[in-house]
DNA sequence: AATAGCTTTTGACATATATCAAAAGCCGTC
DNA sequence: GACGGCTTTTGATATATGTCAAAAGCTATT
């Protein structure tokens, strides 16, 4: 089924597309569109990659890693949505949250194989995809082309994180705000206020009464 | 001359040490030292790599990427100083600081070919070795071991930068001040004062205070 | 429909940091 | 060694955002 995909046919479109192909097909195809989009596979790497996929199905509220542990697997989101969090001085942080067709992981922790402060937990049921690390750095020895494919999707997560440095570098709350609304508007009404608050660095008051005035 | 790092025997001690090997060597040594920390590269991709190596010296201000231009290049830093600044409301951003034995590169651009507005600049008269995306790119899909150094580099670019994104989004003006002071006090001496607090976040006359109390 | 347990908003006030402006310090050059 | 052009510090004040506390709004359950 994958195969489908493998052409590069489907991706036409972007992340909205790719979003109704996991909710018609789960999450494998899911993931396999997604990575289309950053590198063409060859066959055996394809069914190596695939052999080393585990598809999970988690309620709401399922902590795919907890704070302090080391974080041995990354998670693509076919269907959900998860944050990556931590305490600063008692309170928590939301550091990152995560959609559907993009990757959930404590990023330090899996590349350093260190435990790291961050958890991550599931805002919504969600259908996953968990590929481990030990699984990963095996397939990466053995294919050039996952080895190349890693390398883009840290190369795009790299891009997305520097963004978001940029934004809170010199980027008033109410700046932040408009961009998320502007990026990725459909988050307002799935993730409770303090989180999306302490996403953008602000308080959750700070928040409501920038949203208030517009 | 490669060859004596290639063992890895003198990889050890991090750094400092890699920064006196520049010293007497010169960039490319340097620069292999450095990456031997990552891959043991085949004979084959040492040569070819150290064949698309374009070490040059330039003097302090001198430009490496003009703001709003395509990042074709990034810079291995032997000897120097470099920063990536760029204008935000007229304002100078310094958006990164790369010392000797770093990586100096607008890395949003360089990844996605687009313009951006960054920029970088020497702050110091610096040795660098300079390598073309192009020349990467063809290094990536001819040897296996160099596409792993990339993914490699880039891991190591995005733990930096979620390190300093997690303190710029929840610690204070002081928190970040000393944190820069227990990472690289040596920038406090060699960088403007203006530029060190506008890395940090925060404006000169803020820093200048929380310096007056220690 | 009333209760309980959430999340969100509003209010009063505190604080960190920014802004604008001027003074002080530093450094190389004539 | 005095001048001009820098960078850094200090001062007075403004502003954005945080803190603490209470009220209001939801939602599910009984």
């Amino acid at each position: 089924m994958g195969r489908l995909f493998s052409g590069g046919l489907f991706c036409i479109g972007g992340a909205g597309r790719r979003i109704a192909f996991s909710f018609i097909f789960g999450s494998v195809e899911s993931f396999f569109a997604y990575i289309a989009s950053f590198v063409r596979l060859s066959e055996e790497s394809r069914e190596e990659l695939t052999a080393v996929l585990r598809p999970m199905e988690l309620p709401k509220g399922h902590s795919l890693l907890r704070p302090g542990g080391v974080c041995k697997h990354f998670y693509f989101i076919g269907k959900g949505l998860s944050r990556t969090y931590y305490f600063k001085d008692g309170k928590d942080v939301t550091d990152w949250i995560s959609t559907e067709g993009s990757i959930a992981v404590s990023i330090i922790s899996f590349l350093t194989h260190q435990p790291d402060i961050r958890g991550i937990e599931l805002l919504e049921p969600s259908s996953l995809l968990a590929i481990s690390h030990t699984d990963l750095e095996q397939l990466y020895t053995r294919f050039h082309d996952i080895e190349r494919l890693g390398r883009l999707l840290i190369s795009a997560g790299i891009i997305q994180l520097q963004q978001r440095f940029d934004d809170l570098h010199f980027a008033s709350a109410h700046e932040r705000y408009q961009r998320l609304i502007d990026t990725t508007p459909s988050l307002i009404n799935r993730v409770p206020l303090g989180m999306i608050a302490s996403y953008l660095g602000i308080t959750q008051e700070t928040l409501s009464r920038i949203r208030a005035q517009h």
